[in-house]
RNA sequence: GGGGCCGUAGCUCAGCUUGGUUAGAGCACUCGACUGUCACUCGAGAGGUCGCGGGUUCGAUCCCCGUCGGCCCCGCCA
């Protein structure tokens, strides 16, 4: 199933899997139980004696003659028992191994026949011939298959999360695995060379307004006291600029106590950054160089500079702050051709201060009246009362609220020869984020997105604060965004006009990261956290030390955080975040393989101070 | 919190539609044959609490209810 918003790469690039190790002539893996690993023998290697250690993948036993696949991090090679080379008790022996044992083996590389070369394998030219070999890690049966056979399924992920270990000695694994490490390496590297300096904050800690729940951790010392794990290093990051590091950053774990999906985890790691005097434009710099420098890791160029769109500008022609510009299919506004019009729908829409938006669909008048009816069941399920469907026919515009458009309305609409019109009358909070799942939708049914191309945005000037359903302010970003100056004289008047230094950066439709400016003036700070509802008294209570901080010369300062799980998802073509996660949850929180979370004893809790309320 | 899909041998699946003898297949496993295979091949064998609990029924893997677990989505969450 394709998740929403998030396009595997694997159909967007060339899949370029990146060398697992070096393919060095001596190996830099060499031990005393091993010269070289198995799958980086090479035809270069022929006449080498060499000393594997690895698993057996694959035994193909014919009787006098028997051949494994010997696996290890590197790949796969064949390893041939064969009478000419090999005592008879070692072949005896070969031919009884079972899948997965670990063994250690002496043998010599030699050449294949030409005919018996193997295209599919990387050391398919070659094979090692065994002179002998030890078991070292005896192995039962797996429970779950390493080897598979062509086409056949993966186990079900329960099973794979709860025999991770095996699971993870699949191939597929070890890439994403092994291009994680290179895109946290790069990022290092390329935070390094610039002056940031990698500096770790606290993981107990205080309760951080980012808006999800906390993960809590019970005080020992303190009876009735908790920590919090940390949403995010936000606060820590701001005293570290205060402090005059100037520049820092942290590949940070950060949790939140949310439900799951297949793109997010309670536990996931952000490419965290913060630095002083600067811009927004030396964060989107930093970044898009940075972006460059990973995608390049897995080897894809991407453009210097992104896109820029405004959030006002994304959420009018789009329908929403992170859209996919891989596809046309713009919003536009309809409410003029149905205003003083009998259809009421609209006319309740309009009366109530919303508005009339679609999409014009060119060539949706293909789409079959089942069709349309699954897209309306998508606009619905975001919030739509229903899709007022529009479309050209031989006498003029066609549909149940064509007859009360007038001639003139139904031009300015222009409805194209073969296009499809889907409107959606409301609120902005309606219309926008239905039109958004129908643009998608569409997008995907109609094959309108290009497989090649890509589109990375930044989508910039959010507003500061949005308006909660019980009419108080809350945050868009967190608290500690700054204001644009230009708009701070509304902060009273009208503080849902108030743009924020904000930015995010968006790829093909999915959210990389996002930053701000941080406010760094305590009675700006004080003020904005009054906006949102908190007392002076509440604010130096769970923010005092951040605002005494802001009062002892605090520079201007910024940032932005990346997802890097997500980063790495997309660079590994994986689907869900747990494959590129060494020990993942479940879509439950829960981990499979070390059976967490569990209870613990009474005598634990006593000392906690705990008491837990069963039923 | 809500909706959808799934749960049968160690693994991947069939059987369930329309309840009825002994629940099948491939891979893996055990035993045997096989000297150039590469998903080796061939023969034989072992392997099942049909997730769990309850109900309907003469009889439930199959129908109903509940529950547990997994996945996807909405809410929630940057």
């Amino acid at each position: 199933m394709q998740l929403l918003n998030l396009t595997p790469l694997d159909a967007l690039f060339d899949p370029h899997i990146p060398a697992l190790t070096s393919t060095a002539p001596s190996s830099r893996f060499a031990t005393a139980t091993r010269s070289h690993l198995g799958g980086e023998l090479r035809a270069s290697h022929v006449g080498a004696k060499v000393k594997l250690g690895g698993w057996v993948h694959r035994t193909r036993n014919l009787g006098g003659i028997v051949f494994l696949d010997l696996r290890d991090r590197a790949g796969l090679v064949q390893v041939s028992f064969d009478p000419k080379w090999t005592p008879a008790d070692v072949i005896e022996r070969a031919g009884k191994l079972g899948l997965e044992t670990v063994i250690t083996l002496e043998g010599e590389v030699a050449a294949r026949p030409v005919e018996m070369r193997n295209a599919e394998m990387e050391a398919g030219e070659i094979e090692v011939r065994a002179r002998g070999f030890q078991i070292v890690g005896p192995a039962e049966t797996p429970a779950i298959p390493v080897a598979r056979g062509k086409g056949e399924k993966l186990p079900a992920e329960e099973l794979r999360l709860k025999h991770r270990n095996l699971d993870l000695r699949r191939f597929e694994l070890q890439k994403n695995l092994i291009l994680r490490h290179r895109l946290q390496q790069a990022t290092r590297r390329f935070l390094d060379e610039r002056g940031f300096l990698e500096i770790e904050t606290p993981i107990l800690t205080k309760p951080t307004p980012e808006g999800a729940r906390d993960y809590v951790v019970p005080s020992r010392v303190h009876p009735g006291e908790f920590y919090a794990l940390p949403q995010s290093p936000q606060l820590y990051k701001q005293l570290l600029m205060i402090a005059g590091f100037d520049r820092y950053f942290q590949i940070a774990r950060c949790f939140r106590d949310e439900d799951l999906r297949a793109d997010r985890q309670p536990e996931f790691t952000q490419i965290d950054i913060e630095a002083s005097f600067i811009s927004p434009e030396d964060i989107i710099s930093l970044t898009e160089g940075m972006l460059a420098v990973l995608f390049q890791e897995s080897g894809h160029d991407i453009p210097p500079k992104f896109e820029r769109l405004s959030y006002a500008d994304a959420m009018e022609r789009f329908g929403s702050d992170r859209p996919d510009l891989r596809y046309a299919l713009e919003l536009f506004d309809a409410s003029e051709a149905f205003r003083g019009s009998e259809f009421g729908i609209a006319n309740s829409a309009l009366a109530a201060g919303g508005r009339v938006r679609g999409i014009r669909i060119p060539g949706g008048a293909t789409l079959s009246r089942k069709q349309v009816d699954e897209i309306e069941l998508v606009a619905k399920s975001a919030g739509a009362g229903g899709l007022i469907r529009l479309k050209r026919g031989a006498s003029g515009l066609e549909g149940p609220a064509a007859k009360f458009l007038s001639e003139s309305a139904a031009q300015r609409l222009a409805v194209g020869e073969g296009a499809l019109c889907l409107l959606v009358a409301g609120a902005e909070h309606v219309t926008s984020p239905a039109l958004d799942r129908v643009r998608q939708d569409v997008a995907q049914r109609l094959s309108m997105v290009p497989e090649d191309k890509r589109s990375f945005l930044w989508v910039t000037d959010f507003p500061l604060f949005i308006r909660e359903q019980n009419g108080g302010l809350s945050s868009v970003h967190h608290p500690f965004t700054a204001p644009n100056p230009e708009d701070i004289k509304f902060l009273d008047s009208a503080p849902e006009k108030v743009r924020a230094l904000a930015y995010d950066v968006v790829f093909n439709g999915t959210e990389l990261g996002g930053g701000s400016i941080r406010i760094n003036d305590p009675a700006l700070q004080r003020k904005v956290l009054s906006l949102l509802g908190i007392d002076s008294q509440t604010a130096q209570l769970r923010f005092g030390f951040l605002l005494d901080a802001l009062s002892v010369g605090a520079p201007p300062h910024g940032g932005i955080a990346l997802g890097m799980d997500r980063i790495a998802m997309m660079l590994a073509g994986a689907s869900s975040l747990r494959d590129v996660i060494a020990f993942p949850k479940t879509t439950a929180a829960r981990a499979l393989f070390e059976n967490a979370p569990s209870a613990v004893p009474p005598e634990d809790l006593r000392d906690l101070h705990l008491q837990t309320m069963t039923n």
